[in-house]
This record gives structure tokens, C-alpha cells and sequence, in this order.
DNA sequence: GTACTGACTTGAAGCGCTTCAAGGATGTCT
DNA sequence: AGACATCCTTGAAGCGCTTCAAGTCAGTAC
């Protein structure tokens, strides 16, 4: 039945049309420019007008119509976040990012990479929504692209070092690393292995990072960097190749918690106490390494405080008007938990790690 | 320095103006009208002009404006999806509707529910953005909430049932646990634990699905429900109570992956090997339960299948004209791994779970 | 009483795009 | 050659909101 389903005062079910701006002001007896003027919170209504508006508002339960607020505006109050949903640390970060946007008054769309949806159509349709700006989770686009797009809007690139006038922030990954190094070597650890996170500027950042703390402890002939890759699969595989060696390392510091969880499965299925035989580190602290049963050694990043300082940039941009680009780069947290120990310490103890699990009445860390 | 900052002709960094449609209908010397219809493939404009206008469109790299375009229309291509973008499993079906939407020209904005942001708030982000339509994840709201909401606007509610007007695409849990313990009952298992998912339409539904399975196969007596949630911590838990038993089942069926992973985790750390001494049985077939050194039996809701189906439905409102709610029940999908075997066949065998993981020659599962 | 001030209000002009009735230009049929 | 039908094009009217110059009006200062 052809013509039967033009909508032209978009109703809803029960037939009534949402408000608008217009009705607003009408019920008011204002015009429209003196109610939109109050709502935004405007100089120029006085007190009384601006009271009348807002109730009437609440009464109709008017929304404003963000489409035509930002066409009208000329600029959204939309920040737009790439991230690979699928990432758990991405995941994090998003939630925080979503929370800290709210506190200025931004939203937030998240716009997520699969596999058949790469980094560059995810940002394309992020700048279709017209955001006001970017928010980039570990971008794997190349700099020269980053740059081309800063052009365009405010970027702000997360957890990546980046050679182009982007804003930046992301963690001091050769020091987080030197500090888990430092950490393993305190108890003792000579033979400390790094376990890869494969090829891109994360990994490394980190893998130099290891090198440059081994060799500052004089451990540069212990060096050991074993081929992986950023998922528990690599991490298990790792396990074992590290068993079948002749020397096994007595520590292991992995590229990330996912990897480490994964090489942390592989010891133990295969007979290996951690961390009495063998003591293991991840990086992230993702909610994964933070579980009792888990319980992992790992560095925090501080998703919380990458994600506020990424909107603060963001919005330091668009509403502070600033145009050089800037870079944080924030303090990593080495959050030691019980994979770590010193090399065999008392092998009489249980070979199993169920006593390293926090007894569910003794919690509460400092 | 002010007055200086004003921007009227929003401009790049270059000092170039963003394409707009009149700049490309110039650009050919056709009328705005004449290059929307062009580009939006209408019917009317000759093949001709069409040809010049994309061309033109290239030429400039002209993107619409899809604010404009959004209040010209009056109507969104946009879906909004609700998730806990923690959830792993919300994840997955993020990614998948990212993708079916695109199929279908529909754009996806994601609105995560965080710790201070609840489920009213995220929605509420999405409504304001005026999304076509509504993919919820697990909604908690309640059903009467829900029903207002769908009045208007079209929602689809992914994953759970309910009692109101809306449309559904959800598994059938109840015949997915029952999957389950037939296949642990076949193997041969007797004593077959349910270890629950807390509170929640989906954890009764599948509490009712084992408990009826469990009496179909005559084994009421056995009937054992551990209380728990949905999350690692509780399978962990779990794990010390089964093993303090008298008498553990020797099989356990749990609300989903994560907590049979934590169960997992914490019978193999306790020294019980799983499958020898234990079955365990997750549900959500996530990411997690694939990986080889985990392999875990379980029930795959077919996260892809749901999220075309959500996206199909909401379409169906949309540009289809239908207005009776309609419900999708997907059938589950038991996925057998190497979690599960019968009960104690042969206690020769090597007591570490190593034993199942896939020789990396060996893939290639049906 | 007149001129001016300051505090509010509001009319009107868009934001960039879609839509559609109306107009032009051809071609076809008698 | 005139009357139409057909195909293209386009002018103009918005979508719902913001913005700002211009206007209103009571109050103040001379």
C-alpha cells in the first residue's frame, strides 16, 4: 500500500510529535531565539524567562535536537573515539574516555576496527559525524596519515609515540619496562627473558626498553628476547619453547598482560609453579592480571588518567584555541602482585599457585 | 587576542574550506539539487550528469555533510547500539553489527554503560542523537521502561527476553543448557553441577534449562545448583567449593565462559585436571574459549547470526513499514572441545590438561 | 519633559542538504 | 505544425536550532 507510510511530523507510537524548540517557546509565549537562548544558558533572558523555559522544557520533556544543533552551531559537541572494541585495554579506555567527555559536556561515539572494517574507514566515518575531534586508541596508521588528518580536526593519538603534529599521550613504556627489569633483578633475577609483542612502535618502545634496563644492570649478557606477538596464543606458545630450552630463564617480562596470561597458562598446565619455578610479568593491568586467581605482576598505564588527559587535550583545542601540538607522557605504575618472586626461593613449598591466592577475607591492598 | 579566533567558513589547517555540495554542483555547473540527486543515485538525473557529479565529487574529495543530511531527511541512517563495552561478549556483537549495519548503508554509534554512566544515561545519549533504531545488549532496564522506550523509537533487544512490545533476537538458553547436559549425560556423567550466573532473566532461563535436563535424563536427584555470577572471580570460588566436597561432581555446567574459565583456572591450579577428573562446560563460545591451550566445550549463541538478525529487524521497521514486535530465537550450538571427556575413563593418563591442547599441525576443526 | 542608558527580546538569516512541484527541452504522434 | 508525452533540471521551501543585529521599554540623568 504505496503512500500509506509518509511520516512527515516524525510521530511517536502514541501519535504525539516530539517537541520542538518552537513548542517550547510557544507555550511560554516567547519567541523561539529568547528559549533556545535560556536553555543554552545564555547571557541576555532574565532569571524569570530563563525559569519559565526550563520548566515548560521539562514539562514537554523536550530534548533538543542535536542534529540540527550542530548544523546550526557549526560544530558538535562530539568527540570521536577509534578503538578495537575487541581489545580489552581499548575497552577500558573507552569507558574512561566516555565518562571524562561527559564531565565537559562532550559525547562520545565510538567507532570500532574489524575485520573487515579497517583503521581508515572507522576514522572516515568518525569525520562524517563531523566530530569535533579524534580520539585514536594505538592507531596503526602510518604518521604521514596522522598528520594529513590532524589537518582536518584535532587528533589526539593514545598509547602511541607519533612523528607528526598530533597530540599525544601514552605511558613511558622504556621506563615501565626498566622498572619490571629493575624489579626481577632486586629479587634476584639474573636470567630475565623478554617475551615480544611483534612488530609496531609499542613493542618496540618496550623491547628497548628491556634491552637498554638489562644491559644498565649489567645483565646485557642474560639478554633474551623471545619471538611473540600481542595474544595469549603467543604466550602459550612461548611457554614452550622457554621449557624445551636447556636453560630456562627464571623471569619472564611479557609485551602485555594478554601474552603473559597466556604464557602464565601454559607454565602451569605444564607442570611449572609460577612464580616459584618461574616468576612472570605482563603490562597493561588489565582487569584480566587484577583477578584474585590470576593475580598478575604487571605495570599500570593508568587508563583513567590517559583518558582525561586525552579529552583535556582535545578540548584545549577546541575551546582553548590552542594549535601547537602537545604530548604527555605519563608515569608507569609497576603494580607488583604474586607472579613474581625470587628465583626458587624454597622449592619445598606447594608446587601449586593456589597459595598465592588472597584468601577472600585478607583483601584490600594498599 | 579576541575576535581572532572566529572561523566562519570552518576551515582545514591548509586554510581550505571543506567541500560542500554547492562546490561541487558548481564545480559541473549544475544546481546543488541536480548534484544531491546525482550523488544519492536517484532516479531523474541523466547517466551524463551523474558521471560529471562523481567525478566532480571525487575530484574535491567532497564528503556530505551527514548532520545536514540527517535534518534535511528527517531521518538517520544511524543505529545506536547499547553495551557494556567490557563485556567481551558485547564486544563481539559490537563488532558484528558494526558490520551487518554497513551492509545495509546504516551507520553505527556505540553508547557504553560505565560506572557512573547507567543504562538510562547511555540511552538517553542515543536517542538524543537520533538513531534510526535501538540495539540493546542485555538490557537490564526493566521491560515496562523498555516498552516506552520503544514506543519511540524502534528497539531491538539482543540476548534477553521480554515482556514487552519490542523486538527480541535472543537464543534459546533453555535448549542450549539442555544441549549440554545431554551431552555430559551421554559421555556418561551422572553427578552434574550448574554453576550460576546470579540474578537475571538469562541465568533463570538457564537454571530452568539444566534443571529440566537434568529431570528429562532422570537425573533429579542429582541436581546441584552453585550459586555464583557472571564473572571469572565466581567460577574461581566455585572451585574451592566443589573441591572441598564430599563428593564434586564430575561435571560442572556453567552460566557462561568467563565463569567456567575462572573454574578452570582454579581446578587446574588446585591439581584437578580437567577433563580427567572434571568436565567443565562454558556457554557464549567467546574469544576466549577458542584459544587452543583453553579449548573449552561450550554453547556458541552465534553472535553473528544475532547481530544480523537485530540489525535485519531494526531495518524491517525502518524502511520495511512493519510495526507488530516480532521475536528471533536462534537455535544454540553445542561446540565440543577438549574440556569435556567422560567421567575418570582412564587415570593413566598424564594428569596435566597438556594432553588436549591441538598439536599446531592438527587444526582445522569441521 | 527630553535624551539617553541598559536590560531584555526577537525577527530574520542562515547551517548544508533533500525534496518536489514546476519549468524546459526534446521527441512523437496525428 | 500543433498537441502531448517524456526526460531532465532546478528554484524554492524547508529540517530544528543558533546567533546577532535591531528593536522595545522601563528607568535615569539632566
Amino acid at each position: 500500500m504505496p503512500g500509506v507510510e509518509s511520516d512527515p511530523p516524525a510521530v511517536d507510537a502514541e501519535g504525539r510529535r516530539r517537541p520542538r524548540l518552537a513548542d517550547v517557546a510557544a507555550r511560554v509565549g516567547v519567541s523561539p531565539a529568547s528559549a533556545s537562548l535560556a536553555l543554552s544558558n545564555s547571557p541576555g533572558p532574565s532569571a524569570r524567562m530563563r525559569e519559565r523555559v526550563l520548566a515548560a522544557a521539562a514539562e514537554l520533556g523536550y530534548r533538543p535536537d542535536r542534529t540540527a544543533s550542530t548544523l546550526a552551531r557549526r560544530r558538535t559537541r562530539l568527540l570521536g573515539v577509534l578503538l578495537d572494541v575487541r581489545n580489552s585495554y581499548h575497552a577500558e579506555l573507552a569507558a574512561d574516555l566516555h565518562e571524562a567527555a561527559e564531565q565537559v559536556g562532550y559525547d562520545v561515539v565510538l567507532s570500532t576496527i574489524t575485520a573487515a572494517r579497517d583503521e581508515e574507514r572507522a576514522v572516515e566515518t568518525l569525520v562524517d559525524s563531523r566530530c569535533a575531534a579524534l580520539v585514536l586508541l594505538g592507531p596503526s596508521t602510518p604518521d604521514a596519515a596522522l598528520r594529513a588528518l590532524g589537518g582536518q580536526v584535532p587528533v589526539v593519538v593514545v598509547g602511541r609515540r607519533v612523528d607528526a603534529s598530533v597530540d599525544v599521550v601514552r605511558s613511558n613504556d622504556r621506563a615501565g619496562v626498566g622498572q619490571v627489569v629493575d624489579h626481577l633483578a632486586d629479587l634476584g633475577h639474573r636470567d630475565i627473558a623478554f617475551l615480544d609483542g611483534g612488530r609496531g612502535t609499542i613493542a618496540a618502545d618496550r623491547r628497548a626498553g628491556y634491552r637498554a634496563a638489562m644491559r644498565k644492570r649489567g645483565l646485557a649478557d642474560s639478554i633474551r628476547v623471545v619471538a611473540g606477538d600481542p595474544t595469549e596464543i603467543a604466550g602459550s606458545a612461548a611457554a614452550q619453547t622457554l621449557l624445551t630450552e636447556s636453560q630456562p630463564p627464571t623471569a619472564v617480562v611479557a609485551f602485555n598482560d594478554r601474552a603473559a596470561l597466556g604464557l602464565l597458562d601454559g607454565l602451569v598446565r605444564a607442570g611449572t609453579s609460577v612464580p616459584e619455578h618461574m616468576s612472570v610479568v605482563g603490562y597493561d593491568d588489565s582487569p584480566a592480571a587484577q583477578l584474585p586467581h590470576v593475580d598478575l605482576t604487571t605495570v599500570s598505564q593508568d587508563a583513567r588518567g590517559q583518558a582525561e588527559h586525552a579529552v583535556a587535550m582535545a578540548i584545549e583545542r577546541l575551546d582553548g584555541g590552542r594549535t601547537a601540538s602537545s604530548q604527555v607522557v605519563l608515569p608507569p605504575r609497576l603494580v607488583v602482585r604474586g607472579s613474581t618472586a625470587g628465583p626458587r626461593p624454597n622449592v619445598s613449598r606447594p608446587t601449586t599457585r593456589t597459595s598465592r591466592r588472597r584468601a577472600p577475607t585478607t583483601r584490600g591492598e594498599p
